[in-house]
DNA sequence: GCAAAAGTGTTTACGTTACACCCATGG
DNA sequence: CCATGGGTGTAACGTAAACACTTTTGC
């Protein structure tokens, strides 16, 4: 029953990676080329031996040496056909804190470069629309579930926290009720320590209980 | 950029799709199999003609008869190998009202058959997960779309709306509150006539404003 | 006239929003 | 001692939930 139809001409099937960050108060997005080609995602290529988000994961660590960061899988599109063969397309966005990354010009890897997301270059009308599906998923996903928390290194101030928010939200929060919605998520728990910072009162530092774990909000709204 | 790597095996490319219908106070799925083989969703291959929606819709119609049905892409699935080919599955869930169906027989055309979801055939583990995945994509669209719309004909009352996202939703809701509701989206209009079914008052007839039409509703919860 | 579903408002409870001041530190 | 961001509670508001009776028809 799997496969047995005329003209099955072999379809690439490839995965591309919208991977996010925040940095410089701002959310970026990360891209490569090669040489002066066209900006592209990290993208890898689905050969039989491997699940999709293995393929994504493996394209995420070749071209920005991540691991282990947030990945979901996005949408799927069909590509333009590219040397007479159609490609489809498995989009995925990822979430990495700022910092994480470890970026280079080795041979053999992909040129990367962090673009905030009001200063993109020219990009093909499908990875415009993956960019776009994976703003739109993320704003969303700020309101009913814990993803923010993934921009965020392993301890970090409510402070910084909220500012994430902000920036992804695009909208300022208030600060009491933003602290007590957190809060009564009851994912974070405080470490002890503090972050001195400037002239000024410290901030705790919090961590998460479960890293890694994104959780989805019944009660709604953030 | 799009297709040079080595060892590109060309992976086959299918549209599963998961067809919902509301059918004797129940939500039922359709499935399908050729003489006594495994039960399976509506199955098309892509083969670098078509865009991944029009194959899945291209299947519905082959497989159901069915056309201009609620279609949304639902998640993209690595099945395990085939005839030493990896299949990926781009699995789409539909709605289509109850009675639009010609289901048949015919020679070449798969048998298909209505199937509750508390009393399913087997299955294989990736169709299982189609299935699950898009029951509960369909639960959490009914509090913050349209989408429950799609199953009904053209003129339909407001008790029968109000039986579909019962049975959806697994709960009984208030009958004024819920009119309230509905008729605060403003997607309705009265049809002018009147559905006599019994010994009792007739009850108004309304259709929606803009069919096929799913609205994202900011306001949450239905 | 009675059974059976259609239709209709108001009050109550709860969750969300708005808002202002004191605290701890570094320079 | 002053500038800076960290940290805290309460009252007002608006939305959602609970609730019961009248209407219209077919038999």
């Amino acid at each position: 029953m799997i496969a047995h139809r005329a003209g099955l001409t072999g379809v690439h099937v490839a995965t591309d990676v919208v991977l996010f960050t925040v940095r410089n108060r701002r959310l970026e997005v990360l891209l490569g080329r090669e040489g002066e080609g066209a900006w592209h995602f990290p993208r890898g290529f689905v050969t039989g031996d491997e699940a999709l988000a293995d393929c994504a994961a493996a394209a995420l660590d070749r071209d920005a040496g991540l691991r282990g960061v947030y990945l979901e899988q996005l949408y799927t599109f069909c590509l333009g056909p590219a040397a007479g063969r159609r490609v489809v397309s498995v989009a995925y966005y990822a979430l990495a804190p700022d910092g994480r990354l470890h970026l280079g010009r080795r041979p053999g890897r992909l040129a990367t470069r962090w673009f905030p997301l009001d200063a993109l270059p020219e990009l093909p009308e499908a990875l415009g629309e993956m960019l776009d599906m994976a703003q739109r998923r993320l704003v969303a996903k700020l309101d009913y579930s814990t993803i923010a928390f993934q921009f965020l290194p392993e301890t970090f101030t409510l402070s910084e926290l909220q500012e994430v928010y902000e920036i992804i939200g695009r909208a300022p929060l208030d600060k009491r009720n933003f602290r007590r919605r957190i809060l009564a998520l009851r994912q974070l728990e405080e470490t002890g320590r503090f972050r001195r910072n400037g002239s000024h009162r410290p901030a705790r530092l919090y961590r998460l209980k479960e890293p890694g774990r994104v959780d989805i909000i019944k009660g709604r709204s953030l």
